[in-house]
RNA sequence: CGGGAUGUAGCGCAGCUUGGUAGCGCACUUCGUUCGGGACGAAGGGGCCGCAGGUUCAAAUCCUGUCAUCCCGACCA
């Protein structure tokens, strides 16, 4: 490709819309445009790295036995009230009707498509194990698009889908596409950590998350990890033992008795008032679920983990409740006490949940709807608790210990850029999926699901690799690998010496672009740093004894070595990639 | 959902207070001089000032509404 022809425009400037690098960098660059809120064209460059990327996961995907299809971009409503998600899916289902006043959403996922498919085509137990999978946009009309590619609306994503007759049938190909993965984002020129998480709206049991790693304000998940075992985990799933001391060790109240304790609106300002550490404390949280007020407790030094409290509850929905929504349950309760003094004692017909460190609290503190006191050396069967469930509901801070081996953990921060479910039988069930089995009757799909997301992927390699000057790809995924520049397209030895090497490059499978526009040298260079050429082999006057300068984006190794050699060396890093 | 801000040329912005029919830098076109890290000069092309009402002789500017975009927040009791 010449330069001259290439359709791109590189900005001085970064477009003000911007917030993360990768945002910032593939706009600027010329890669991305936006259209509307979370909507983006993927322009020439874009598309090639995008391409690049499906190629990979493709090539991966096939060669772990998967198999290619193409589903719909529009689904009937049908389908989704068969599998319940029509109700439960929430406002990211983009729901539209059609001129018949039929109802249709935009696929933000398939597994009621793919399962559809599934009970129409596989009725055998001798065609399964199948996976299944696509490559296609989605939409998820999310309450706030942001960071560019890495939270679109409309976003490019595989999906692939397996149905297995047994759970073991399911663990091996679970493992199958873990390894898949592995070997896609090392291709991709990504480190990724796979840890375990949450199964969200999609559902299931077991699932991993393929994180990449970064520091920066993109990477949207908090990660727990340990170094000296294989535990990693999503914030949302992460668990971990504490010390066990509770106390310090005093005996801090001789009886149980309400105390005045005015103003203490936070557990610093009533632990400080108390002279007592908050470990004593009983914290009690009001959260709104699927519009329903639920009460939440757990040691006031730690926090609510909100999607282990929805999946305790099995909601859909969760917020922690509003000061006005708070007042009305007071009212309704006959209480007037305001945050800082609410307490489980006295509520009728409220779903109180505790997290399990509320287990061992014995002798506390704890709010009983009174403004401006507390109850104190209270004990949990004072507060006439009827049915109090127990669960993990307890946001891991770093430090704690390992649930595997005892070891300290550490947080990061990660992109999300793949994740591997194993469902069981959440789809098929419903949607009554069944195979026939070897003894002749009816078994329900063990299914899995597989989904990487390729636009965040690429999105997510400019975020793990850049510089102040622009875009640093891996070679595997960058849009072009070579970019040959003559310092002045007016003189003709470096013309004719770029045009001989571009000639040979494309000759041999390299994907090169001749720079052959009449700019200023200087304007090449920040262009072609900005775009993120792998390599970059500039004729000029080196030329006089014979050489051009060849340089190495990624490290910034610039050396000066003979025409021929630099066009082997690009060639020989080509073909290690493929 | 709540709060804040912004919509003027492809990008980044000024003009609005005090109404008089639109401007700057980059980008784009042409010519000339330059030529190893975003050159300089000259001459050009491109915008119903988000949209709809209203006030006025006259609206980018004032008023009302509306749409869009961005940011922050959504209460840890």
């Amino acid at each position: 490709m010449k330069m001259s022809k290439l359709f791109v425009q590189t900005m001085r400037e970064f477009p003000s819309d911007a917030e993360v690098v990768s945002h910032k960098m593939l706009a600027r660059a010329g890669y991305i445009r936006k259209l509307t809120s979370g909507v983006y064209n993927y322009l020439p460059l874009m598309w090639r790295v995008l391409k690049k990327v499906e190629n990979i996961v493709r090539d991966e995907m096939d060669k772990a036995g998967a198999q290619e299809l193409l589903m719909p971009f529009v689904q009937p409503k049908e389908l989704w009230v068969e599998s319940g998600r029509w109700e439960a899916y929430g406002k990211e289902l983009m729901r539209l009707k059609d001129r018949h006043n039929r109802e249709m959403c935009l696929g933000p996922t398939h597994e009621e498509i793919i399962t559809a498919i599934a009970r129409d085509g596989l009725k055998s137990y001798k065609q399964l194990p199948v996976n299944l999978y696509q490559i296609q946009s989605k939409f998820r009309d999310e309450v706030r698009p942001r960071f560019g590619l890495l939270r679109g609306r409309e976003f490019i994503m595989k999906d692939a889908y397996s149905f297995s007759t047994s759970q073991e049938e399911l663990e091996a190909e679970y493992k199958n596409m873990w390894q898949a993965y592995t070997n896609i984002f090392n291709r991709c020129g990504l480190a990724t950590k796979a840890v375990q998480s949450d199964s969200g709206a999609i559902g299931g049991n077991v699932s991993h998350e393929f994180m990449v790693i970064t520091d920066t304000d993109a990477g949207e998940n908090d990660v727990f990890y340990c170094d000296d075992c294989d535990y990693a985990a999503n914030s949302n799933h992460a668990i971990s033992t504490l010390p066990d001391a509770v106390t310090d060790g005093k005996e801090y109240f001789q009886k149980a008795e309400i105390v005045d304790t005015p103003n203490t609106h936070s557990i610093e300002e009533l632990s400080a008032f108390l002279n007592i550490p908050s470990t004593l404390i009983l914290k009690s949280l009001i959260y709104i679920i699927d519009k329903k007020p639920v009460m939440a407790l757990i040691r006031a030094d730690k926090q609510i983990e909100e999607t282990k409290l929805l999946n305790a509850i099995g909601g859909v929905e969760i917020r922690i409740a509003t000061s006005p929504e708070i007042e009305e349950l007071m009212t309704e309760n006959g209480f007037n006490a305001i945050p800082g003094f609410i307490g489980p004692k006295g509520f009728k017909n409220l779903t109180i949940v505790a997290d399990n460190t509320v287990k061992d609290l014995k002798n506390f503190v704890v709010g009983i709807n009174q403004n401006d006191v507390h109850y104190v050396g209270a004990n949990l069967e004072d507060l006439d608790i009827s049915e109090l469930k127990y669960f993990d509901l307890r946001l891991v801070e770093a430090g704690e210990y390992c649930p595997q081996c005892g070891k300290p953990l550490k947080v990061t921060r990660g992109i999300e850029v793949g994740n591997i479910f194993q469902l069981g039988t959440k789809y098929s069930k419903p949607m009554n999926a069944v195979y026939l089995d070897a003894d002749g009757k009816a078994k329900p799909y063990i299914m899995g699901c597989y989904g990487i997301g390729i636009s965040r992927t690429a999105a997510a390699a400019v975020e793990a690799h850049h510089d102040d000057w622009g875009i640093k790809w891996p070679l595997a995924i960058a849009p072009y690998h070579v970019i040959v520049v003559p310092v002045s397209t007016k003189d003709e030895q470096q013309m004719s010496v770029a045009e001989k090497m571009y000639k040979e490059l494309l000759a041999n499978g390299v994907e090169a672009v001749l720079d052959d526009r009449d700019e200023r040298p200087g304007v090449k260079f920040k262009d072609a740093d900005l775009i993120g050429f792998p390599y970059r082999i500039t004729v000029g006057k080196t030329i006089a004894e014979g050489n051009v300068e060849f340089v190495t984006r990624a490290t910034g190794e610039k050396i000066t070595i003979k025409p021929e050699d630099a066009v082997n060396a690009v060639i020989d890093a080509v073909k290690k990639i493929k």
